[in-house]
Order: structure tokens, then sequence, then C-alpha cells
DNA sequence: CGGCAAACCTGCGAGC
DNA sequence: TGCTCGCAGGTTTGCC
């Protein structure tokens, strides 16, 4: 669930049993993720109040009401799960469980293990070395097609591949990546450098539709997978391109079919003539 | 410094 | 059925 649109929707999700309450309980099931867990992590968030949720690129931090803050990515295949703490047995891959004064239960499940939890002050989160080196936020004002144009300069990388580079924007995705480059028409394997400064300002606009258009999206599906379940990042999209190797190109009359490419090892999916 | 492949893990679907 | 292979929404590391 992890580009920036389902991060900021897992935070959401979170914010409504974590936010304002104490940690009652707090079971860590093994030593650690990509990276292991703090020294005595959960003893240091047994007993905090979570004061605030808040993103940054795909990390989500939680800060709590005694200068510290929670730092997860949930990787590749992480989820947070939200139910109630009701002695069930907890799932394959749950690593970290998490349990609320009010009674609700959020389970870290993360299959592939590439999510990771650390801790920082409030002061050193700038700095903290997931942080120091990050672009800025492709929603904020930062993010325009001149501060894109000087950041490509001497890039002669396919743009593709540069835009999932998290020090020039962050957030950007593999399935992003995508879909802002067939929504601005611009082909995956130009040069980064290559670009105009109009092709520049057309692709910062793209990327910043797609995102938010994400992010509405997973607010809606949230609602109504969050009854039954409790599950939240279930995200469900219609893509343009992503995935749809071999279907019709949407939204143009070019009649070709979508392609997939690898790139720098990933797949990239676009419309040879849209994207000429 | 830029760019790329490999590595970290597990799960799933396709093909044999 | 069971095996192997390739692929999966991310990031870091190590090598050219």
């Amino acid at each position: 669930m992890p580009e920036l649109p389902e991060v900021e929707t897992v935070c959401r999700g979170l914010a409504v049993v974590l936010e304002g309450h104490r940690l009652a309980k707090v079971e860590l099931r093994r030593t650690g993720l990509r990276i292991p867990f703090p020294p005595d992590f959960a003893e240091r968030l047994t007993g905090r109040t979570i004061a605030r949720i808040s993103r940054r690129a795909k990390y989500m931090c939680w800060h709590l009401d005694d200068g510290w803050v929670v730092i997860c990515h949930l990787g590749m295949s992480g989820r947070m799960v939200i139910g109630k703490d009701d002695g069930a047995a907890p799932e394959k891959h749950d690593h970290v469980i998490l349990v609320t004064e009010a009674g609700d239960k959020i389970s870290f499940n993360d299959a592939r293990r590439f999510g990771l939890m650390d801790m920082a002050t409030e002061e050193g989160l700038a700095a903290h070395r997931f942080f120091a080196a990050l672009g800025p936020e492709p929603l904020t004002d930062a993010f325009d097609g001149k501060m894109l144009k000087a950041a490509l300069a001497g890039r002669s990388s396919p743009i593709k591949p540069v835009l999932l580079d998290q020090t020039l924007v962050v957030g950007i995705g593999n399935i992003y990546a995508s879909e802002s480059l067939f929504r601005a028409g611009i082909h995956p394997t130009r040069p980064a450098e290559s670009l105009t400064a109009r092709e520049c300002s057309k692709l910062v606009k793209a990327v910043k539709e797609v995102l938010a258009e994400a992010i509405a999206a997973g607010g809606s599906s949230l609602k109504d997978h969050r009854q039954p379940s409790g599950e939240l990042g279930y995200f469900q999209h219609s893509f343009a391109v992503y995935d749809r190797e071999g279907q019709p190109c949407p939204g143009c009359t070019c009649r070709e079919s979508i392609r997939r490419m690898t790139q720098a090892g990933r797949s990239t999916y676009y419309c040879d003539k849209r994207q000429g």
C-alpha cells in the first residue's frame, strides 16, 4: 500500500483510533523489520498518548506526548489493520500489535518485512537519517516546474526512474510514476535533462493531479472497507496504464495498446503513441 | 556524483 | 499436485 496516497490514507485512518489515545499494550513479535526496533521500543511506547499523526514522504510520524516521534514505513507489503482487542490470535506476519486504552487494536502486518519502525526526537526529526536527504513534498508549492527543470539538469537517465528518486521529489512510486507520465504525455524513456520547461510544468501538474485524485479515492474506499474488516490501506483504483499491458490506451483515440517495459529493474507502463 | 543491479523478504499466479 | 520462474506498490548498498 505504499506510495504517498496510500500512506496518507493510512495516516488518516490511524488518526481516528490513535490521535488523543493512550497506548495500553505494545507487543513486538520479532526483533525488527528492515532495521531492528529501537532499544526498549515497546516499553517506551506503552503508556504514551499519541498527540498527532503526520506524514513526510512515505513515512508516517506518530508524535507522542513525551517529545518522541515514532517513524513508520510500510515498505512494499506493510498494512495497518484496525480491529478490537478481542483476544483473537495474531495473523501471520503481524509484527507489531498496539492496543489503546479505548480497546482498539492496530496490527502492523508486513509479509515481506521491507517496512520499518524507528524513533526520533521532535527536534531531531528533520535531521534523522531517513529524512535528511528527502526532496520536497509533491503537493506543496515547493514542487513546481521551475524546480523540476533545475533538478533534472545533468541527468541523462530516462525520466521515469528519475521520478522515483526521493531526493528529487518524494512520494512518487512505481505506479504513480507511470500514471503521471501518461497524463503528461511524456515518454518514459526520454532523458530527464531533455524535458523542456513546458514539459516540466506539465509533468508537475500531472503528478499533483494524480496524487490528489488517488488520495481522494483512498478516502472514499477506506470508508466502506472499514466497516467489515477494519482494514486500512486497501485501495481500489482504476489506473490508466499501470498493470494494463495489452489493454487499449484510455482517453484518446490512438487505438494503441498499453505496453510494458523494464527500466532500472522495475516495470513501466505507457502508450507509445500518446507519449510519443 | 550518476546510474544500475543486487539485496533484503514472502506470496502468488503462470507455465510445465 | 507440485515444482520453478518471474513478478510485486520501496529503499539501501555496492560496484562501475
